[in-house]
DNA sequence: TAGGAATTCAAACGCTCTTTTGGAACATAC
DNA sequence: GTATGTTCCAAAAGAGCGTTTGAATTCCTA
């Protein structure tokens, strides 16, 4: 068994686990077994507990921001009149395809995102914004200069509508397709979701009210 | 010193601790100490930590349900074509109306629920749904009756979409709020807050988009 | 195929946690 | 003023945690 084998098997079930229940609920004993490796092969390959979530959410966010920043790059010389449609699209399109590029689950990144927003978990605040921060600001920077005319404060409230929309559907998605198959029998994607999803914020963004 | 007042003393340092930390994050010791209570107070006036979870949310959800129920009950023997702009303002008006008659924070209410769905505490859901989900049931249907032309599935997720921006919002107004008042010099109220998303999420619900 | 590095493993260490315990302090009622 | 029930407290029990250790094993290269 390769080394790597271990590290993705570690990885693989620490995501889900910690998805699930969160980080102080999950015990490296609950990951080990799970991932059939052995206790301390935690603390060997990445050195301690906190290091093995802060790699958790590397393996998510490096695709995305990677796929963000080369979309943003072409957007921004296509066009210089960017619309917040097109900029929620790229949004959007990243998190799909770097999550299916790496073979991940998009609501299992959410779950894990609403996790590390709902747990003030300082060490990872801290990490998420140093190494993936400066994306997350560009977007945002260019959705202000798509939307020039809302007052400033109004477009920071309507940032965080639609991050909450967004993060709420995506990380409750498994429930919810579950609950909408079994009452109504209709069988949806994440793609359906999104797709509902995306008009939505953008409704809410460039509202005249 | 009464009872009420260790009992409270303690409700009122666990809301506070376990909204900004997580559950499993923190301790009877850190809870106790904060409240200025004797370690074995929790388990001697509730029983454990879950029982005491469970107390901190029916504090909240108690009002909230009487709150609800009373103006849904109200709406319907007013008019028979309840619209969704009453429904939402009902929720939003229980909402503030529970949590300052109690005196309590509906950021930190929010920030509590937030975690109890970013965890999956199955004890706690299950608590929380044989407890309190008669109202949020109802209020579900008469939304639904509300809405009658849109398809269930995209009703269901413009609900989602909803509860999403609302409890992000909520649950994050202490930073956003920080972050305006520095940054724009600008003093947001929870109540202006809930002015530009009562609008936001009525315009997500009857979109025909 | 021998040797050295990388990896795995069982066991244990030290720590913190929730919960329990039995008695002390207090209030209430007879 | 004593009896009775409630509340508080210091201490310890018992369980689970992350981490460390050193030996065993596997892997790769020379």
């Amino acid at each position: 068994m390769a080394q790597s084998d271990t590290v993705e098997r570690i990885l693989d079930a620490a995501a889900s686990l910690f998805a699930e229940r969160g980080f102080a609920e999950t015990s490296l004993r609950m990951i080990t077994s799970e991932a059939n490796v052995n206790l301390a092969a935690v603390n060997y390959h990445f050195g301690s507990k906190k290091s093995l979530i802060q790699a958790v959410f590397s393996r998510f966010l490096s695709p995305l921001s990677a796929e963000l920043n080369e979309r943003l790059a072409l957007l921004r010389q296509a066009t210089s009149d960017i619309t917040a449609q097109q900029l929620v699209g790229c949004l959007f399109e990243s998190l799909m395809a770097s999550t299916e590029k790496e073979g991940e689950n998009p609501a299992q990144f959410m779950q894990l995102l609403a996790l590390a927003y709902a747990q003030t978990q300082e060490h990872l605040r801290h990490y998420i914004m140093a190494e993936h921060g400066a994306s997350y600001v560009e977007f945002t920077r260019l959705l202000r200069e798509a939307l020039p005319d809302i007052e400033p404060d109004v477009f920071y409230w309507r940032l965080c509508f639609m991050l909450g929309a967004s993060m709420f559907t995506l990380s409750a998605f498994d429930s919810i397709s579950g609950i909408l198959k079994s009452d109504y029998g209709k069988e949806t994607s994440v793609d359906d979701a999104v797709a509902l999803l995306i008009p939505a914020v953008i409704g809410m963004l460039e509202s005249s009210k």
